[in-house]
DNA sequence: GTGACACCTGGAGCGCGCTCCAGGTCAAGG
DNA sequence: CCTTGACCTGGAGCGCGCTCCAGGTGTCAC
């Protein structure tokens, strides 16, 4: 019998707002989510670790739509991961780009942060 | 007598699109602007260069609404250098996190890849 | 002069990803 | 019993960053 979690401890372990779990469910990025008597959401540890992937693809860029997808692929059991293998690789393309643009304009950031201080060296020398 | 730039000029070397450029312009992001006697506008070269810096800015997840702040300390001349000089040091350091964090999950990511990798290997050997 | 074209203005609309709200149910504590 | 609090539902609303639209003007080639 395994143990099942409260929206709040989900909340809290997930890091995800309760209106986005529910927003979630909606959209069909969870499903399976059970019900107490009272009908209230009854979640297992495997969504919580599905929150964990849906986090991990959503803080790299991965719009909702794709996660969808991806969801959606991950109901069909083993025989479609290649599908989804597909789809990480083709993002995880996408976040070693997105690193390699950030890193370039962050060197700027830094060329420029460092003209700032040298002119403010020169200012308060004079 | 330095040569001024078309709109359509700048939307080619700046990569802003016409719209986004008046958008720019109307909330303060850009300022003096000249016009042609039919009223078209004119850019610098100044402009252009000041583009590349809201640029930078943007696609390193700077919020619209702090280069507004950031414009506004950049018309206060060489007074507001500390000022801006701070708001870039500020910057840079959430785009250094936010990096950080996207190599984070990016690993993440990449286990799962091989994970998947593994799994499939399996599957075709047997 | 008649198109075509680049541009103008003010303002409405859009796509995304939530977030909030009204009105209700159930369970436990005092 | 009555309140409090966690949760439910369907649906509206929001903040961001543009993007699009209608209706108009000036310039140039034919």
């Amino acid at each position: 019998m395994t143990q099942t979690l409260s929206p709040a401890q989900v909340v809290e372990r997930s890091g995800f707002s309760l209106d986005t779990l529910r927003y979630y469910e909606r959209i069909g990025l969870l499903d399976g989510i059970g019900r107490s008597a009272s009908g209230h959401r009854r979640f297992s540890q495997d969504h919580l670790e599905w929150l964990g992937v849906l986090r991990c693809l959503r803080d790299t860029g991965m719009p909702i739509a794709e996660m969808c997808r991806y969801a959606e692929s991950a109901r069909g059991g083993s025989r479609t991961m290649a599908e989804r293998l597909a789809l990480l690789t083709a993002h995880e393309e996408r976040v070693e780009r997105h690193i390699a643009e950030l890193r370039a304009q962050q060197d700027h950031l830094r060329e420029k942060i460092a003209w700032y201080r040298e002119q403010l060296a020169d200012t308060d020398q004079s």
